[in-house]
RNA sequence: AGGGAUGUGGCCAAGUGGUUAAGGCACCGGUUUUUGGGUCCGGCACUCGCAGGUUCGAGUCCUGCCAUCCCUGCCA
């Protein structure tokens, strides 16, 4: 659990948000009580966006004392699913939080939520009423003119109760009556225009089966929902501001304790789409494997991509929490799993795209089994062998016949160092018959075994390598963003957000690796030494390990050439 | 007769009228290094959307303007 982060040093950045309930413990507003709830809709996996809302409810609730409550909001049957349920649940958890023995449904309420809305009848505001959608939104008015009132708007109460019975009883069908709030249709606030409070869905339920064939709106649920648990600060995204006016309305009219709505920014992040509806679209339509896809943006997607849960909450803690919308730059998300993983992720040497490299004054058929540090960082991780032989692979990239000025490594008659072995210096390049190069002759110093001569000389480079002989070829999938602008939201005139698709978001390449490789799990995450970081896929069988490609290392080298 | 919100460096974001406007990411120098990674050190907003005003003093208060986002589901 994540409370022991409330230390000195380790203090909550300030918000808006502490700054109201540090008011309202002062004058004591809620009895000193701190209660939050995060209460999503059971209609999809949960992505990063939701990881910011999981992690300010919960971690409010943890520095102060306080409590944070699980809740499905699900009253759209139609939407919902148990598989989202389940999902959810793991992904809370996952990403370190716990809501003890509170875990609670919207539909656990249903039948409170069916008498209060009686109370409201008979109270004289609320009525069914007889029009269609389509009437309906056209009597809502518009933008700038007011609504107009429904003809059905004054039926006696006794008559509402009546056929309000008659609706819960499945006398009508889908679509032919709802139960409405009775405010004001020429309110300049479209929510206050008498809102749906209730619509006769005849679905069946993923928890409450057929009991029920008439379901309540958000509106109406949520605040009776935070009331009924007694949440002192609901905390929700900025669009529901238009919403507060009506959640505080149906409490006062019904008497009821009322928790205060508090708006927050939701999280946009460049590159990535962050809206349920097109991820359910995206998964639905098989552009991505499923939910859980590397590339998804979804929390299951990102664990699986080797992301920890750790890295995560430090992201949302630097992100803040504000009123402002804005983009946060993906490089903020990839700066945090770095930080992270560079402190807990073993080196190992894997070679993406080999070149064979012969050391022809190496002995035919020796292995030289040499020591390598697991993780610069942690000295408490150990060290490994690894295997020396006649026949290297190095990455290609790391060699070139006509280097440039800053290209320290590999070249003809250039001297580098193979980590953690020895110097080499390539004598030979051979080519195919294209021209390309296909395979080095190197000679080595024996003197420098384990990567430092005796003689003081120092060499520029360090090369990544592994042996031919014991290399163990791995499928290593490489991301890059799913979609290919920024704000792949921002859609022109025309297409659709599908339009900003990366085809080339997955790459799948042969990896060479070290045979220590052949210890590691599912999950279990590696820095490829000099590449990124990378974690290992459930689709791995007994002889392929796959891999996922967390992230990169930064490549400053590359923008020195640029220039 | 529209309403609700928001504007602080490239991106987030502290700041709640009173010393030279926190911090992180990014970027740029340098240091160290058996990862062109990492580390460490340094640099990076005479100015807070714009224009006025109040005040001894304004990012913080007032007025006006501009820009952006949200709202016309029987979705949440």
């Amino acid at each position: 659990m994540a409370n022991e982060m409330n230390t000195a040093e380790n203090k909550p950045v300030s918000n808006f948000i502490r700054t109201i309930i540090d008011k309202d413990l002062e004058s004591n507003k809620y009895d000193g009580r701190v209660h939050t709830r995060f209460p999503p809709e059971p209609n999809g996996y949960l992505h990063i966006g939701h990881a910011k809302s999981i992690c300010l409810n919960f971690g409010v609730s943890i520095d102060y004392n306080g409590l944070c409550n699980l809740r499905f909001d699900d009253t759209n049957p139609v939407k919902e699913d148990v598989e989202y349920v389940d999902s959810i649940q793991e992904d809370v958890k996952w990403l370190g939080f716990d809501w003890d023995n509170r875990m609670f449904y919207a539909s656990d309420y249903f039948d409170q939520l069916f008498e209060h809305a009686i109370s409201l009848i008979k109270k004289g505001k609320a009525y069914v009423d007889d029009l269609t959608a389509e009437e309906i939104r056209q009597y809502r008015g518009n933008l700038k003119e007011p609504g107009q009132e429904s003809p059905f708007r004054n039926r006696s109460i006794e008559e509402n109760l009546q056929l309000f019975m008659e609706m819960k009883e499945g006398k009508y069908e889908d679509g032919s009556k709802v139960l409405r709030a009775k405010i004001d249709m020429a309110s300049p606030n479209l929510n206050m225009r008498d809102p749906v409070v209730y619509r006769i869905k005849n679905a069946n339920h993923h928890r409450t089966g057929d009991k029920w064939c008439i379901y309540p709106m958000y509106d109406f649920t949520h605040c009776i929902s935070d009331s009924i648990e007694h949440i002192t600060h609901s905390l929700c995204t900025l669009e529901f501001e238009d919403h507060r006016p009506l959640y505080d309305w149906f409490l006062i009219e019904l008497d009821l304790y009322r928790p205060q709505q508090i708006e927050f920014a939701r999280l946009n992040l460049s590159y990535t789409v962050l809206s349920k509806r097109k991820l359910l679209q995206l998964v639905q339509e098989k552009h991505v494997s499923g939910w859980d896809d590397p590339r998804m943006p979804t929390i299951s997607g990102i664990r699986r991509r080797g992301y920890t849960s750790e890295s995560l909450r430090t992201f949302t803690d630097k992100i803040g929490v504000a009123k402002a919308d804005g983009i946060v730059e993906l490089a903020l998300l990839e700066s945090c799993i770095r930080e992270d993983l560079n402190k807990r992720a073993n080196r190992i040497m894997g070679v993406l795209n080999p070149l064979k490299v012969t050391i022809t004054n190496y002995p035919e058929g020796e292995t030289d089994w040499l020591d390598a540090i697991n993780n610069p960082e942690d000295e408490s991780a150990g060290t490994r062998k690894v295997p020396f032989t006649k026949e290297l692979y190095i990455e290609k990239e790391d060699f070139m016949e006509n280097p440039p000025k800053k290209f320290f490594r590999l070249a003809p008659g250039r001297e580098v160092r193979l980590r953690y072995g020895f110097f080499v210096t390539c004598d030979d390049v051979i080519k195919d018959d294209n021209g390309e190069v296909i395979e080095l002759k190197c000679s080595y110093d024996p003197a420098s075994r384990g990567g430092n001569s005796p003689d003081g000389r120092k060499v520029k480079a360090t090369l990544h390598w592994v042996s031919a002989q014991h290399a163990i070829k791995c499928e290593v999938r490489q991301y890059e963003n799913l979609f290919s602008i920024e704000n792949p939201n921002k859609v022109e005139e025309g297409k659709t957000f599908l339009d900003n698709l990366n085809p080339d978001s997955l790459n799948v390449v042969d990896g060479y690796l070290e045979p220590a490789v052949k210890e590691g799990k599912v999950g279990d995450k590696y820095q490829f030494e000099r590449i990124g970081y990378f974690a290992i896929d459930r689709d791995s069988t007994e002889d392929n390990i796959v891999f996922n490609r967390t992230v990169t290392l930064k490549d400053t080298w590359k923008k020195i050439q640029n220039r």
